[in-house]
RNA sequence: GCGAAAGUGGCGGAAUUGGCAGACGCACCAGACUUAGGAUCUGGCGGGGAAACUCGUGGGGGUUCAAGUCCCCCCUUUCGCACCA
């Protein structure tokens, strides 16, 4: 038990010293483990589960870190003080590449390397002060977690969620490994902004993804106390789109008719024989294909192949395209891309007019969305019209251009293109035409579908989560390539796959795992013949996925975790609050969604989302960039820690704006915070003794004016916290508001002294002071708490109410504005009414001389609010 | 280019529904106390003006007795998406 800092009587002045109380209750807390216990499902209180994201043990918490902990931490302190039975959990993400790496340069293995790491971070959350469940500790590098992953790949093997496949993969050679498309960013890889994506053919094992994209879109919906911006991000990201696909029949060379070619083809004669064959587009447009005057395809279309096998002069044009596509990406980046194109020299027969179209290879044509082909309208389409109008190809208007107001002028259809609303009819378009444009999609593609040649059809731009990974530090991928049997998954019993230890971890090509012969060559459990095992691990975001759900029920070794016991803690709507940064909008929370509705479909949970509410926290900036290494702006909290104390720093972070926005950081705001937590503390070793006095007295039954001040700031200040807490979250003016009360208990001391403030008085202040300060400065409120006299811990004693009739203002300034400005302020007792009110403000001897003269045309009363005369 | 958020003193930021713009804090200025401190306390602190007053929430219009807040147009910044057919 801590013994109180200081002695103190009514005149000594102490000194606020968070080098000495921080790590004296800090040292207090780390000895009873249960302190932030969460209780079982049967304690009959409701649940509250608070959750922030897992961080990557990097082994030094950055200010995000400090301030995304402090939000989640001053929640969960509130929620206990409420009565909840909170969860309040934290763990490591712990695979992944930066062990790999730090092997190599340190020659340290990848597992002592994080342990030691995570030993150290969690020594620095102790630091601070943050209430975690360590009970429920977990570290997905460690095979009681990581085993749970490969049980559930087997149970995704055997519904067919999990598959494997040959596929044009990213590659960041940087990494020496495959990369989801979720990070791959503008071409480049999400870890080395500086090296370009490369692709490369591999089998692959695959989660089907793509299985829940509809309910994955759909449930966005239901998120309602998600962040708009992260549910539209996820809604670009699954990227539905309805349309239909179209099949273009290739015509032989001798039907093909002459036509006009308006640009002088580069072909030889071999060119020119016969390919056959169809070409599938996918459109969102069919009520335009009237108009489509070309077939564009993605240059990596096999159709192009195809054509360049006889062809060496095409082969040749479309490999110098994309030179120069490559040599422009060099030079001018993402942004300004020139659309390129090569005719093949061969035709289709558009299926809906029968007419002959060109087919062209063109360079802004994506080979994995759709089908890498498509029609191209250029009357209709943005991108279609600029490439048509480079190359002269044919524009052939079909749909009637709506003239909006102020085209009267320009009433030549040809000036309104492209035309890309779907607003209007159609024309030029055989027995469609007429038809309103959204008629004609579903009307075109029935008759498609009806004559053979199309259906309607449903493209998503989301993927299939390719998880496979050439690296050593992740967890094992439970399957076996057997000689005789193939493809054979790891029996579950004969789970964990564990991953070697003593692997030389090297940066050249290929899984490190291969190159450990006993870990690689078994036995195949089928046939008992030669087998080896599939030496690729997994993604470490498969690790991030579920692990919420493993804190229930953290030490369970039968299951991943009890289904009734998750049940409890996520309800039927998923975790009640979990708080990060905006950089997981897409990758951690889809993924994470997926595999919610994966569990539920095995039966494991009842929820179909992990998460009801999220709340994504602003980034610490300082001298107006993100804290990072790079550009040498970061602050280091144990910097802050040493010179300011835990409770300083944390409150700061949470004082210097609203958690939602970007932090901007400097340190003489900590020090002003260091400041009052010293004015706090000085004030409360004044009146301490005085207040244990008035300890034990029940609150006079009426107030004197001054006490009924002090009440009412109180009360009024515990009505603002106690309403921001329930959803606002505005900490900064919460604790502005906890300054504003210190200020007039400060300015109130001298009055305190001459004894115009009775002892139940004083210790009603001081003691709710102390309850509001507790989820924002802990450790101060532990040490006052405990000078008070208190032994329990702050968590378990009761938030304050406020009363309403308390906080209620009995005497009001209201102001009187004269033509809108202000020209007096009148006070008067609440409750004045607006007949009152008015006389009252025309009587003013202030408003009276400005109004001299004058005529009183309306007089505006807003009882409670102010006054308002329109004079002339 | 498309979408979202934001723009208020020297700075971070306040201002639930339209109702006293600038709470709280930082920095700064003046003073007090001093066994000089990175200490504490008191007062001041948007611009102009001696004052009465007046101007003022990115710019321009509008609605209203009243606009930081609502409507229209424009500018800037940040973030996300970006040839998705």
């Amino acid at each position: 038990m801590p013994s109180p800092a200081a002695v103190v009587t009514a005149d000594q002045e102490v000194r606020y010293n968070p080098s000495e109380i921080e790590p004296r209750w800090q040292a207090t807390w780390d000895a009873q483990p249960d302190l932030y216990a969460a209780e079982p499902p049967t304690c009959g209180k409701p649940k509250y589960y608070v959750l922030e994201m897992l961080p990557y043990p990097s082994g030094q918490l950055h200010m995000g870190h400090v301030r995304n902990y402090a939000i989640g931490d001053a929640l969960a302190r509130h929620q206990w003080m409420l009565g909840y039975n909170v969860l309040h959990p934290m763990g490591w993400d712990a695979f992944g590449l930066p062990a790999e790496n730090a092997a190599i340069k340190n020659n340290t293995p990848p597992r002592e390397w994080t342990l030691a790491n995570i030993a150290a971070m969690r020594r620095q959350m102790a630091r601070i002060g943050l209430s975690y469940d360590w009970q429920r500790e977990i570290t997905t590098c460690l095979p009681d977690y990581y085993r749970w992953n490969q049980w559930f790949f087997l149970k995704m093997y055997e519904r067919g969620l999990a598959y494997r496949k040959k596929s044009k993969v990213n590659w960041c050679p940087e990494c020496a490994t495959v990369l989801a498309n979720e990070q791959v960013i503008d071409g480049r890889c999400w870890r080395h902004e500086e090296t370009k994506v490369e692709q490369r053919d591999l089998e692959q094992w695959f989660l089907r993804t793509t299985r829940y994209a509809d309910e994955l879109l759909r449930d966005l919906d239901k998120l309602d106390a998600w962040p708009d911006k992260v549910r539209t991000m996820q809604r670009n990201w699954i990227g539905r789109s309805e349309g239909a696909l179209v099949d273009f029949e290739i015509q032989r060379q001798e039907e093909r008719t002459p036509s006009r070619q308006p640009i002088k083809l580069n072909l030889t004669e071999t060119a020119l024989e016969e390919s056959s064959g169809t070409i599938t587009v996918f459109t969102t447009r069919i009520d335009t294909i009237y108009g489509a005057t070309s077939i564009q395809l993605a240059p990596e279309h096999p159709m192009v192949a195809q054509f360049a096998r006889n062809n060496s002069e095409l082969a040749r044009d479309v490999q110098a395209m994309l030179e120069q596509q490559e040599a422009a990406l060099e030079n001018e980046g993402f942004n300004e891309l020139e659309k390129l194109g090569i005719f093949t020299g061969h035709y289709v027969r558009n299926p809906f007019s029968e007419e002959l179209i060109p087919v062209w290879v063109a360079n802004y044509v994506l080979m994995d969305y759709g089908t890498g082909a498509i029609m191209s309208v250029p009357a209709h389409d943005g991108r279609d019209y600029e490439f048509a109008q480079k190359y002269k190809i044919e524009i052939k208007i079909v749909i009637l251009p709506r003239r909006t107001e102020g085209s009267e002028n320009h009433n030549k259809q040809e000036s309104m293109l492209p035309y890309t609303e779907e607003d209007s009819m159609l024309m030029n378009s055989g027995p469609f035409d007429m038809l309103g444009c959204v008629e004609a999609q579903q009307k075109m593609a029935a008759y498609a579908q009806g004559k053979g040649f199309g259906k309607p059809m449903v493209t998503f731009r989301l993927k299939d989560w390719g998880i496979s990974r050439q690296r050593y530090w992740g967890t094992p991928i439970p399957i076996l390539y057997c000689e005789k049997d193939g493809i054979v998954p790891v029996p579950e019993d004969q789970l964990p796959v564990l991953l070697p230890e003593n692997v030389e971890i090297t940066q050249q090509g290929g899984s490190p795992l291969s190159r450990v012969p006993e870990f690689m060559n078994v036995k195949c459990p089928r046939c008992g013949g030669p087998a080896r095992r599939e030496t690729d691990t997994m993604d470490t975001f498969v690790d991030s996925s579920w692990y919420f759900y493993r804190y229930t029920d953290a030490k369970n070794n039968q299951a991943p975790f009890d289904p009734a016991i998750a049940a409890y803690w996520f309800g039927e709507k998923g975790i009640d609050q979990y708080i990060g940064g905006v950089e997981h909008a897409i990758l951690h929370l889809i993924y994470s969604r997926f595999w919610t509705k994966m569990m539920r479909d095995l039966g494991l949970v009842k929820n179909s989302e992990p998460v009801q509410r999220l709340f994504t926290q602003g980034m610490v900036i300082k001298n107006g960039a993100k804290m990072s290494k790079s550009k040498g702006n970061v602050v280091s909290p144990d910097d802050m820690i040493a010179r300011y104390g835990a409770d300083a720093t944390r409150m700061y972070s949470l004082f210097a704006a609203p958690p939602d926005r970007d932090l901007d950081w400097q340190e003489d705001g900590v020090a002003g915070v260091s400041r009052f937590l010293s004015r706090v503390y000085r004030f409360a070793g004044k009146t301490m003794p005085r207040a244990i006095a008035g300890r034990s007295q029940p609150l006079p039954a009426s107030f004197t004016p001054v006490e009924q001040n002090l009440m009412r700031k109180l009360h009024q200040t515990i009505r603002r916290i106690s309403h921001d807490f329930e959803g606002r979250w505005h900490f900064n003016t919460c604790i502005a508001a906890i300054m504003e009360l210190v200020n007039d208990l400060t300015a109130a001391e001298p009055t305190i002294k001459a004894g115009a403030i009775r002892d139940s008085v004083l210790y009603a202040a001081t003691r709710n002071l102390i309850l509001l300060l507790g989820p924002f400065a802990p450790f101060l409120a532990a040490e006052l708490w405990s000078q008070l006299g208190e032994t329990a811990s702050l968590l378990r004693a009761p938030w304050p109410a406020f009363d309403e009739k308390l906080a209620a203002e009995d005497v009001i300034g209201i102001p009187v504005q004269i033509n809108g400005k202000l020209r007096a302020v009148v006070t008067v007792p609440a409750g004045t009414t607006e007949n009152e009110l008015r006389e009252i403000a025309l009587a003013d001897e202030k408003v009276k001389a400005s109004v001299t003269g004058k005529e009183i045309v309306k007089v505006i009363v807003v009882p409670g609010k102010l006054v308002n005369l329109v004079v002339r």
